[in-house]
DNA sequence: ATGCGAATG
DNA sequence: GGCATTCGCAT
């Protein structure tokens, strides 16, 4: 038989095309293992989905989601009549008179920050602004339920003597947009096989690593009717005896299966999903059969699977890289750009994007699924339909931002310090955008007033930096999280006494456990500091001058009051010292508890960040440098530099 | 660190 | 088109 027979051609003594060595990757989650398996799962008609759970809407009356005199989303028993997404509400009537039209929730100026759903709302463009918080809890929701369901297949699955072989596993469940997830299954089929197919375990660590497996025992498997395979390539056959990678989408759909179902059994949410190799052909497979099915795509059938696409349905390729592409060869056929070879490619494309495009058309896609499920930034912004013209009508906006953020912040375990952002953004946008940001010093208490202040002080930044009338788009966002130790009973503790142990020394009120950027014996009384700064009146108009010596209020106000702190601050003189041998700092004695504390709490966290960030992906994605600079920047003249500094010194 | 654009949903 | 999130580049 010449090698260049498909490798499970009838033969005297079959063995499978995998190895010892590819199976064993399956337990780390490698990318570079074809017997991976990767599922994304696409919430169906999410918004849609969300407002009919929550009003009890029949599966098959028709529903969308309405925002101001648009839908954003349109239920699948609406689609059949027309409806979509670009639809107005008037034509979503004439087009499906039956059609449930429910508006976003909103919040509303002077309303105290809480958002609500109104009967009104479609008429208050100009008080209201959309909240997104329903569909966001809803998300939280089915992925515990999604993150149950596969705990129950890790436990159900490592018992009796296969203990040690499979104990430990954990299936990497990434976040991919607040409807969508993506889960790396490859480890908890690892443990699956090794019970069902006892042959697997023969070998361990031996050297022979790279000989191949046997074939499976199986000859024909059973799939699920509800599932939908995808055709194989030409060359393949279904009479072909199945190897070990059909197999693993056999278990992998199984277990998709059982997480879609937990999601609709629990929480009443239809999704679908894609299975496959990798993350690029899972995402297109999900799309493949919606609503409420999952699609396989099988090692065997990608070529012909991809071949029939648009490159330009591909991540990443949906944008102005698709485009250039499409240009540059004079097609949007994924088969058409196989006949372009490398280097042709590397004509046009720079080394990087060319190498990725020229893999990813081939179904070869190494990224990774990344273990993340909490959110990096919040942002909430409004366009404003007639601009606004004055710093009162921005400063109600602000108010309502603040407090749409707070909330979220809130959700996010603020309270319990579990997370706190350390940086706030305001984006304005009057032709062109412009944005400011400011760190949130870790010294002090998070509220909606602290973020109001913030983004006030940063409003006037922005005007002190050019023109802002009329403001068509303002949005404030924070970012840059970090953990605090609220998950960590033991910790928690520690933060009680701690706590108690400051006020006693300090007399210092409401400071209360959170896990600050410096030990606690070195941070000194900034909080004061930035508290009279914000009560101070401020006597400015800086709109005058982009002149030297006019610095913005913020940081003449902040310089004596520095100064003022480090003079005042207590402790140190007097007191018995330690030098920490962690931080080389010196400590007063008493603080030596709690400074240790501190240090155990922070490996904590770092230990956490950097488990989450454990797996780092060896294919890279294509750079967006090029196809940019089609905009020069507006350089921002006058000051910047110094402002900054001074920033820094000021909030850090 | 800070500010910006691209891409996606 | 409005709103939201993440990422990478540049300074």
């Amino acid at each position: 038989m010449s090698s260049a027979d498909p490798p499970n051609t009838p033969d005297a003594v079959k063995r499978s095309r995998y190895t010892y060595r590819h199976f064993q990757l399956l337990r780390q989650s490698s990318t570079a293992t074809p017997l991976r398996a990767i599922a994304h799962i696409d919430l169906d008609a999410f918004y849609a989905q969300c407002e009919m759970v929550r009003l009890g809407t029949p599966r098959d009356t028709p529903l969308a989601v309405q925002q101001w005199d648009s839908l954003i989303a349109v239920n699948y028993a609406a689609r059949p009549f027309g409806v979509n997404r670009m639809v107005s509400t008037a034509e979503a009537r004439k087009l499906c008179p039956n059609i449930v039209l429910q508006h976003v929730a909103t919040f509303r100026e002077g309303e105290g920050g809480r958002w609500a759903y109104r009967d009104d709302s479609f008429r208050s463009v100009k008080t209201d602004k959309v909240s997104l918080d329903p569909y966001r809890a809803a998300s939280r929701n089915i992925l515990a339920t999604m993150k149950d369901e596969l705990q129950r297949w890790c436990t159900d699955t490592s018992e009796g003597q296969l203990d040690h072989l499979t104990q430990g596993i954990t299936p990497g469940l990434e976040k991919a947009s607040i409807d969508e997830v993506f889960i790396d299954l490859s480890p908890l089929i690892y443990s699956v096989l090794l019970r069902r197919y006892p042959e697997l375990r023969a070998i361990a660590q031996d050297e022979k690593q790279v000989a191949e497996l046997p074939c499976p025992p199986t000859t024909a498997l059973q799939w699920a009717s509800e599932d939908s395979l995808i055709d194989l390539d030409p060359l393949e056959s279904e009479e072909d005896d199945p190897d070990w990678d059909d197999i693993v989408m056999l278990v992998a759909a199984e277990i998709t299966r059982s997480v879609r179902n937990a999601v609709w059994e629990k929480l009443h949410y239809t999704c679908s999903a894609g299975i496959a190799r990798n993350k690029m052909l899972a995402k297109l497979g999900s799309a493949c059969n919606k609503p409420n099915k999952q699609t396989v795509v099988r090692n065997r059938a990608i070529q012909k699977f991809l071949g029939g696409y648009k490159f330009t349905q591909i991540r990443m390729l949906g944008g102005k890289l698709g485009d250039q592409i499409t240009a540059f060869f004079g097609t949007e056929q994924v088969s058409e750009l196989l006949n372009v070879s490398l280097e042709q490619l590397r004509a046009k494309l720079d080394d990087h994007t060319a190498t990725w495009l020229y893999s990813t058309i081939r179904g070869d896609d190494r990224s990774e699924v990344n273990p993340r499920t909490q959110i990096k930034s919040m942002l909430s912004a409004k366009s404003f339909r007639p601009s606004i013209n004055s710093i009162d009508q921005a400063e109600k906006w602000l108010h309502i931002f603040a407090a749409d953020i707070y909330g979220r912040l809130v959700e996010d375990g603020l309270l319990e310090n579990r997370r706190r952002p350390r940086v706030i953004t305001l984006h304005h946008r009057v032709v062109l955008s412009r944005s400011r940001q400011t760190p949130i010093p870790g010294s002090i208490t998070i509220d909606e007033n602290l973020l109001f202040e913030l983004a006030k002080t940063l409003l006037r930044q922005v005007m002190a930096d050019g023109q802002v009338w009329p403001c068509a788009n303002l949005s404030l966002s924070v970012s840059s999280f970090e953990d605090g130790v609220g998950k960590n009973k033991a910790i928690e503790g520690f933060l009680v006494r701690a706590d108690q142990a400051k006020s006693l020394i300090h007399a210092r009120p409401r400071d209360a456990g959170i896990l600050n950027e410096q030990p606690p014996a070195d941070k000194k009384r900034k909080i004061d500091g930035i508290k009279r700064f914000f009560n101070q009146p401020h006597a400015d108009d800086p709109a005058a001058s982009d002149n030297e010596s006019s610095q913005p209020p913020l940081a003449q106000d902040l310089a004596p009051i520095i100064q003022e702190d480090i003079a005042v601050s207590p402790d140190t003189s007097d007191a018995l010292q330690f030098t920490c041998s962690r931080c080389s700092k010196s400590i007063p004695e008493y603080d030596r508890e709690e400074h240790d504390d501190w240090h155990f709490a922070k490996d904590l966290a770092n230990q956490d960040r950097q488990e989450a960030r454990d797996a780092q992906q060896q294919s890279h994605p294509p750079t967006n440098s090029r196809a940019s600079n089609t905009r020069g920047r507006p350089g921002r003249g006058g000051r910047g530099k110094s402002e900054k500094g001074q920033m820094r010194l000021a909030f850090q």
